[in-house]
This record gives C-alpha cells, structure tokens and sequence, in this order.
DNA sequence: ATGAAAGCGCTAACAC
DNA sequence: GTGTTAGCGCTTTCAT
C-alpha cells in the first residue's frame, strides 16, 4: 500500500479511502490511484484490515455434517448469498456433536468471524452464554424457538410431523411406524406425528431410530426390522428422504406395494422424492432458502447501524402429496 | 493479552508463548499464565496473530457447487482433516465459471489463506500464473495433468470413462449413449467411452450433454431424448449416478428392462447406486478421499521446513459391476 | 478532499 | 526461560 501510495503521490489513506469509500475521494486522483494499484497489482492484506477496523468480513457456519444434502444445500444458499455482498464463509462440522460445536464457534470466534449460523436450537449452555455475552450476531436455523440466542431461521419440525400424522390417518392408515434418525429435529418430527396419532386414539407406533448421518441403507434395513415385527404395518413416516426411499427399495423387493400396502412418507423433498417410483410423498422443506434468508439476516445486522433486528423468521414448510402415500 | 500479562505478572510474550510453544515455558509459570487466561476469560485474536505471524491457519477451498454430494464429500473430508490440525476451511463456490473460481480466489488470497484447493485442473491463466508467482501451496483436485499448479489429487476421468467402455463393449453391447454434464471432466469421460469404442471399430455414439449441476430429472429427460433417437440403444453411460438414476427411472417408467434391453452405467458410487433396483453398475470414485488426501498434503507442506513436496496423487477409480450393467 | 499520527493485538528477533 | 524492542499492513480519528 506503501508503493502505491508513493506512486500515486498520495497518502496511503487515500489509497484506502480508494478500496473503501471511493466516493470520498476526487474522480481524478481516484483514478490515479486505481492506476497504480492496477500496474503494481496491489491486492490489498484483507487480515491487516480486519485488525485495523474490527471487522473480519468472514461468517462461520456449522452444520453437522455436509454429506447430508439438506445441509449442503443450506450452506450452499448462504455462501451464494454473502458472496453477493463481499463475505466469505468459513465452515465447520459439528459431527452431531455438541462438544464439537462449541469448540468450532470458539474457534471461530477467535478468528474474528463477524457472525456465526449455527444448525438447531440446542447448544451447550456454556456456547449459548458465550454467545450472548459477546453479543456476537447469530442466526439459528432449521428449528424454531421462543428463545433464540439471537436470531432464528427455520421451520416447526413438531408442526411438521403431525401434518404428517394427519396426513397418514385421514388416509385410513392405523398401523403407523416411524424410522428416523437419533437427532433433534428428527424426533421434534416424531413428537409431532405422535402427537396427532394420539389424538386419534391410535394405538401403538413402531419407531426405529438410525444414528446420524442417515444412509439410504438404514432406511431399507429397518423398514426390514419393522415388518418383521409388525407384519400389518401399513405406513411409515421416514424423518428423511433419504431414508424413506431406502424403506421404497426395501418394498421393491420384498413385493410390497406402494402405498397399497404399506404407504410411505419422506421429508426433505429432494430431487429424488419427485423422480421415484412411485413417486414420494415427503415435506418440503426450504433447505436452500434457510441459508439464503440466514443470509440475508446477518446481511441487514450487520450494515444497519442500529442492531435491534432480532427476530424469529418462520420459513414454513409443505405436505407434498405423490403416489406414496 | 496484556491484561493477563499483568495477572499472571509475566511479558505479553510469554503468555504468547504458552499458547503457541508450550514447551518453551517452564511448568510453573505456564499454569500461572493458564490459570490467568482462564479466570480472564482470555481469547487470543486470531487475525492479529495472523498478521504478525503470517500464517493465518486458514485453508481456503474451491467447488463449482456443494449441492452435488461428490464435492460436498470432498468438503466433508478437506474439512475433518484440517480441523484435527487446527485449521479452518474457507469455501467458496465457483458455479462451474472459471471467472467466479478467479475471483474467489483473488479474495482468499487477500485474506491469506495458507493455501488453496481448486476443483479440477483447467482455470484461468490468469489465476495460474498468479497462483505461481506467489507460490502459494495449491492442490487441484478430481482430475490428473501433467502439470499441475503445484500439486494434484485425483484420478483419471479419461481412463475412467475407457474403462466402462471396455466394460460395455465386452457386455456385448454395440448401440451405445452417453449422458453427461457439459463440464471439463464430464467431458474427459466421453473422450474415454469415444477412445475405447473407436478401437473396437464402434459406429456412432449417440450423446446427450446437460448444464451442470446435473439434476436428476435431467437424467431421465435426456434418456427419453436418445431412446426417441435411437431406439434400438442398448447401453447408456451417464457421467455421474445422480443421472444415471434418472435415466434407470425413465426405464421403469417404459417399461424397459435394465440391464436387458439397456444396460445403464453410472458414475460416482453414491450411496443410492447399491440401493436403487436394479442396482447400479458404477464407477467408484474416492471423492472423500480426494479432500482427506487434499489436506493431509497441504499439512504436510505447510508444516515441513523444506517446501519440495509438489506431486501428483493418483487415488484410482474402481469399476463396480452390479446389476445394471 | 486529503493527510498525519496513533494504534488494532499479536509474534519475531534478538537480548538477558 | 523470559523480557525488550519492533514491527505485521491496514484503518481510525482528527486536523487541515
């Protein structure tokens, strides 16, 4: 900065000032300094900045894991949208672990990231006080809660599942099974379908649980499991679609008719949900958009001056009725 | 620092220095500095050691889209392997645009990242020569060349693509397709289905290109294309199993029996290629490993004194024959 | 509209 | 082993 100042017979706050305001500096001698910059190819030292003005220009996001699509999506959304805005976005996996967590958001925010969007509404305490105490900004996403850290993007995953539910009992189904996996919003679905099923006075429901990440292969494996020791089972609410087109495949080859005989309900609504056969009846969820509004949330936090945006933004979600069920 | 300087009545340095080389402090003035550090609430700024340091222990990394599970799993594995050395990964999508992969890069090297991952091996000269001149550790990924910016971690698509074309030719199968994202390494699978059918003499080659991210609606569209094109097709290679998958739907949907009256190869070995039914004829790719790989190269480099380790890592491919096929 | 001075919070190099 | 002295490259504040 140095040389280009010097080159362009200015100060170096000029030269700044260039990078930063240009509208507080001359036209012309804007122009002589872009010169500059240009034939030396000065690219300015974005970290010497950040310390200089307390401001890092980088987000940090966790999401527990990236081979799940949903979450990849999300990230995807929201890199896209702070990237519009000059952002960068630094990533970390949590694993679906807490501990994990925490150790990444402390990490991060001693990197000086000027947000942080975290996945759930769940955090250590000793995080959630953290967090608080600095008053760093911070969206939530893919849940909802009447006591946000700070800012909160997402959707009732109880909601959800008794949609769900109502879903499945109007369609005269009563032998309901659940497989999902061993995590948060996966059970706040279950609670939901719950819910509603005993409000109906249904009896009992068969519920496998797979540990996170779910693969295709969980879902055919305790389909298995559950029709074995529910042969009358006649649906099943998968917490993913990932999930519920492994249960599809295992009634592809068992012979068991889909929805005749056995209905089946994804969530997610992924590519695949619409493109199977039969094709899924799922949830669609905004998994793209959590991101780009988490985006777009922090965007607003952090160039309004004053900070009072905090706020709950319920992005909703859809029963998207197929063949399945 | 300076606060817990004064707490622990010790220099600035030596607290950096318990931080930093612990083993460079004696044991009991290093738990006087922990226990100050901890009663202050003490977190080390990152970027300031950054700037002093120059090393900012940011690894920044580029993909044409997380949405696609084969990045989003060499992002997975890049993310975990730096994460248990205490670096942090800064991502950026390039949405298959070398000039957006420019400028991403351009931008984390303002930021000093200590290196880079870029998908592929074709960018901006531009980029290159700049990536060069500053020497900056640079892995390419999921592709092979000769010469590589710095160092590569991939496998070859062109061979790849022979290898299911040896594969389909040897099933007998005389009328063949291709199904591809119009992509640089997509591409290179072609030229190695082309390569290997024209030295069995093969007549034409019926080929259907899609825009990248490759969905897997076009899959099944495309398919539909060629069979209306060529109706007696008998196998059809889709440059990755998101298509492929589409491609096998549309043949349920037909009525076609796979492998019988089309055989469909994919590519990738995604969860789903083992799951769907029939299951799917693929070819294996390490795609978490290329990021694992990827990151324990850039340690290596960035923690050994001497800077002589630029290679290429051939990871292989694995032909997997299953029912498709 | 531009500049001069004073840091941002840390680490490198060299003493002691 | 520990401390002293100088920055790292930029932005801020205040003056002109």
């Amino acid at each position: 900065m140095e040389d280009v100042a010097r080159e362009a017979k200015v100060a170096r706050v000029t030269v700044s000032r260039v990078l930063n305001e240009p509208d507080k500096v001359k036209p012309t001698t804007r122009k002589v300094v872009l010169e500059a910059i240009r034939r030396l190819g000065y690219v300015p030292d974005r970290v010497a900045g950040s310390l200089a003005s307390r401001r890092s220009g980088v987000i940090g996001a966790i999401v527990p894991s990236l081979s799940n699509a949903w979450f990849a999506d999300t990230m995807d959304g929201l890199a896209e949208t702070l990237a519009e805005s000059g952002f960068q976005l630094m990533l970390g996996q949590s694993r679906y672990r807490l501990e994990e967590e925490e150790a990444l958001a402390e990490s991060f925010i001693g990197r000086r990231v000027d947000a942080l969007v975290l996945t759930g509404v769940h955090h250590m305490p000793s995080l959630v006080q953290r967090l608080r105490q600095i008053k760093l900004p911070v969206v939530e996403t893919w849940e909802l809660t009447t006591d946000p850290i700070d800012c909160v993007v997402g959707f009732s995953n109880f909601s959800a599942g008794k949609a769900v539910g109502e879903h499945l009992w109007r369609s005269g189904r009563r032998h309901i099974g659940f497989i999902g996996a061993h995590e948060k919003r996966a059970v706040q679905r279950l609670e939901g379908l719950q819910d509603s099923l005993q409000k109906h006075g249904a009896s009992e429901l068969n519920v496998e649980l797979v540990e996170p990440p779910s693969a295709i292969h969980d879902g055919s494996a305790k389909l298995g499991l559950l029709l074995e020791r529910c042969p009358d089972l006649d649906a099943v609410f998968c917490s993913n679609d990932t999930l519920a087109v492994g249960a599809l495949f295992e009634c592809q080859k068992r012979h068991r008719a889909v929805p005749n005989r056995l209905a089946i309900v994804g969530f997610s609504d992924l590519p695949i949900a619409s493109a199977c056969i039969p094709s899924l009846t799922t949830v669609r969820v905004p998994a793209r958009n959590i991101g780009v509004a988490a985006g777009h949330a922090l965007l607003k936090r952090l160039t309004t001056p004053n900070e009072a945006s905090a706020q709950a933004i319920d992005l909703g979600f859809e029963l998207i009725t197929r063949e399945s069920a």
